[in-house]
DNA sequence: TATTGTTATACTCTATAACTATA
DNA sequence: TATAGTTATAGAGTATAACAATA
């Protein structure tokens, strides 16, 4: 099907996926030493973005299982950096928040931790800075793009 | 250092960290039914853009670590995609390259696999898929940035 | 001694399946 | 019955360490 897509859309997609293999792996390899993974880094902005959280929403907003999230929360809070409150009215649920260790790891992570991404950023002309930021916001949508929803 | 680094830039970096990461699940859950992993569709592309290649070559390439590498072109032999030629004149070294069935693979893969992406990408305006051109050089240029070569 | 590649082992991330508790 | 979360298990992808063969 679509037979006639454009070849420069195609071509374009596979670099796009080469760049980002790459690219996940040097974010990953980079990061580390001091002990938060990626995805828990990931999980920390989040939280910090949406305040009290549940497991399944977050879950949505990283498109992962909600066991994958809770996984992810469960070490996080292993770590002392987030912490579980029940919820008001549903007793299912659960919500996350930072911990005030979770809000200075946020701090120390935005700073230190991608800070070769942000020097290699700043090398780049203002325009190139200016394709970056606009990809960021294209690049999430196109992740959330026609994806099945489970539920409405 | 650089405490007076850009504060949209830092904002980019994580939203760009963050759209890395969705993106990154999306196409591993969305590749694969047909058997190729992501990072076996990633060696198959670059051992046809780049010919018959070394393990080392190809781990440059995609800045994994030689045995990482090793073991997905192992794979990819096992299911008779690629084949190793020993080196002419170097007797550590083994060639490998697409078999036809590896040929044929990638024909189907490019086309195939990442058609929810090519779909997406075609359903922006123009310009915004000339931002995701751009952006692919860009990312892949990121990813190589001040890498701390272990040779020369 | 340096380089190429292999084997062995471990860790992160994520998924699916099965279960409990609550709605 | 449907939803939120947990526990158990498995597989992909990678890394580090130790090793063999060749240069």
């Amino acid at each position: 099907m679509n037979s006639g897509a454009s070849p420069l859309l195609e071509a374009t997609v596979t670099e796009l996926a080469l760049a980002l293999g790459q690219l996940v792996r040097r974010v990953r390899a980079e990061s580390n030493p001091d002990g938060l993974t990626w995805s828990q880094t990931a999980a920390l902005a989040r939280l910090q973005a949406a305040g009290a959280t549940t497991t399944a929403d977050l879950a949505r907003l990283e498109q992962v299982k909600p066991q994958s999230m809770g996984a992810t929360l469960a070490e996080l809070e292993r770590e002392g950096l987030v912490e579980r409150t029940p919820h008001p009215s549903d007793g299912r649920q659960v919500l996350f928040a930072l911990t005030d260790a979770g809000v200075e790891a946020r701090r120390k992570s935005s700073a230190a931790k991608q800070s070769w991404m942000l020097a290699a950023i700043a090398e780049l002309d203002p325009q190139q800075q200016q394709t970056l930021i606009a990809a960021a916001a294209l690049l999430s949508r196109l992740a959330g793009a026609h994806l099945k929803e489970g539920a409405a």
